[in-house]
DNA sequence: TTAAAATACGGAAACGATTGCGAAATAATG
DNA sequence: CATTATTTCGCAATCGTTTCCGTATTTTAA
């Protein structure tokens, strides 16, 4: 005789596999569309009903299966995240900050790393046109120059943003931090401190976020009275090695910079490996100022003078308009703009002689 | 007149939503299976027929539908990873590691963040339970003590691996560095370089790795013959600036230690903040050494000797073994075993008076 | 008391792919 | 030429849900 707190022999060995709802079903002596019903607290279904299928359910250690729901509505709770590094302090924030919100909501997160590959970008890109996701967020690579897979995305009809570094060609949204004026702000501030030659190092040309953050710096030069010489804007690469070596020779040069403005993180650090190999002193001989979003700027030597972009809100802020819109298509559109969260300046002892 | 290179009109309003393998089919006048057995370079169809529906899949911009495919071969190449914390150099790295692997075999990553967050852990790990991820891999929480949640993962059959904050209850592989010698060989060397009382930091007393690392620990204090005081044991918190505190408290208390060995990075970059606020030295008041994977520790002041975990290679085996298990499961095996893989110890300013 | 409305549930199709089986048409064999 | 293999393809079932209908039973209204 088999209680009814027991669980049936013949469901034993495919616990393991999972149960199913019709499996459930039969064995309440009911109707899979009726479980499914009971399930999804229809109204159809009465409360004494509803009660026994919960009960059996968790007995038998029922979950749906995700694929099936999918198929069937053609959505999957899912949102695919692409950037460009992991093992960068800006991403992580964005990515914590997108989490939190799709975790509240429950959505999962598909996260793809670049690292920086246009062939892999277009790789996961062409992955990810098969449904796998709901929608993509995404932050292209440095690489980026063609963009017809980002625009074949676009045209499948999943809702696309970018963040950071945007490609302004895809007419949706983009969350980016006020490059512009940061770059502007914190040239400003070098030349303030009394830089007459300052430098720019970026990753790539052309990158939206290099272009912006360029434009701030010439015109804050500009406007000081000072020139811009074209040896000063330093373009380096992916290897920490070979960037480390491009500005050593800019810092053993004759004509060498006072100040540095570092449109990412990694090349004020790699400046500080370049200048460890020197006899110049931050911030007595050069200053730095940096796009950063380090926790340990202060535990520099020196202490490094940061901009730090507001990286785990635009995380959020991505996060909340690509689920209202995927949950309420009619209350949010992703129509073409830009939006821009300032960042903040940190003056630390790198700019900054006592 | 509708030439063979233009898309049909009656597909343009669903080519966004993607078309299907019946309507693609139909389009080439060919059964629905003939279709599916073509793409799939099934032996039973004709080359002839077979470039014919490649060209027209690729024409119509044809796309298999994941769900229905993870629907009926009841997998989905994705695997779920859950670590505790994501704005961590180790855990990035091991990431890193983890997707390069699984890029490689066509996986994609489910990824989850706990924040040291049991009750999350519990919520993401019983999300998993529905079969949206064919394996998962993760790092526990720092407050898992109750590990019914991961019991029932591991009964549900999901393959399941375990790397640096493991759990040894669930019979499955797990890879971890070598705690032990690393910490033992990490203390010796604060020894050897004069230190006679020594804490040692941590974030959770019930942590395998806190465990081993602190067994470590003491075998080097007794075997030199000192003593270890519990005071000399700091069970920190989640809380950055409680941390700061808690250590505070130690630099300025008569019983202050001369050596700190840092069981995660981030107390010894709470250690480094702390100091900041005193008149001791590093290193020659206080010698601090600690776990931790960050590409800077030669830039702070001083420069932090570290021990360094092979994260990228942690990541790489367990993609390649849980991936093994998924493709062959009779070549591979997830006995219950722990992995070790050393670490690298890298002795910089912050142990050595000069 | 009878018609109308509300309640509670079952049957079956649908989502989009894969695959076992059957069956033509063609090729190979005796 | 008759028979058997081989090639090439179609039919239909299946995976596990959800949901549109239809229907029997009960409740409410007239």
């Amino acid at each position: 005789m088999i209680s009814i707190l027991e669980v049936p022999k013949k469901y034993l060995n495919t616990m393991a596999a999972g149960i199913s709802l019709k499996e459930l079903a039969l064995e309440l002596k009911l109707a899979p569309s009726t479980v499914s019903r009971a399930l999804n607290d229809s109204y159809e279904i009465s409360e004494e009903t509803k009660k026994k299928v919960i009960r059996m359910a968790e007995k038998l250690n029922y979950h749906p299966n995700q694929f099936a729901r999918s198929l069937r509505e053609n959505k999957s709770k899912t949102i695919a995240v692409i950037i460009p590094e992991r093992i960068n302090n800006f991403f992580a924030q964005v990515m914590d900050g997108i989490e939190e919100i799709a975790q509240e909501q429950g959505y999962h997160l598909l996260v793809y790393n670049t690292h920086e590959d246009v062939d892999r970008e277009k790789k996961i890109v062409n992955l990810l046109l098969n449904g796998r996701a709901d929608a993509v967020v995404m932050s292209v690579s440095s690489q980026t120059s063609d963009i017809s897979h980002l625009q074949k995305l676009y045209e499948r009809g999943l809702p696309l943003l970018f963040f950071d570094r945007i490609c302004a060609e895809i007419p949706t949204t983009k969350f980016i931090t006020n490059d512009y004026e940061s770059a502007y702000d914190g040239t400003k501030h070098l030349i303030q401190q009394g830089c007459k030659k300052i430098a720019f190092l970026m990753i790539s040309k052309e990158l939206s976020i290099t272009k912006e953050r360029y434009r701030g710096y010439l015109d804050a030069i500009n406007e000081a009275g000072l020139t811009a010489e074209p040896t000063m804007s330093l373009n380096c690469c992916m290897s920490e090695e070979e960037n480390i070596k491009l500005i050593s020779d800019m810092l053993w040069s004759d004509n060498r910079p006072d100040g540095i403005m570092a449109s990412v993180e990694k090349l004020a650090l790699a400046t500080y490996q370049a200048v460890k190999r020197t006899k110049i002193r931050i911030p007595e001989d050069l200053k730095i100022i940096s796009f950063s979003n380090t926790a340990i700027a202060g535990l520099l030597n020196p202490s490094l003078t940061t901009i730090t972009q507001p990286a785990l809100t635009i995380g959020q802020e991505c996060a909340k308009l690509l689920i209202g819109k995927l949950t309420k298509p009619k209350h949010y559109d992703l129509i073409n703009q830009v939006i821009t969260i300032p960042s903040k300046i940190t003056i630390r002892s790198s700019t900054v002689a006592e």
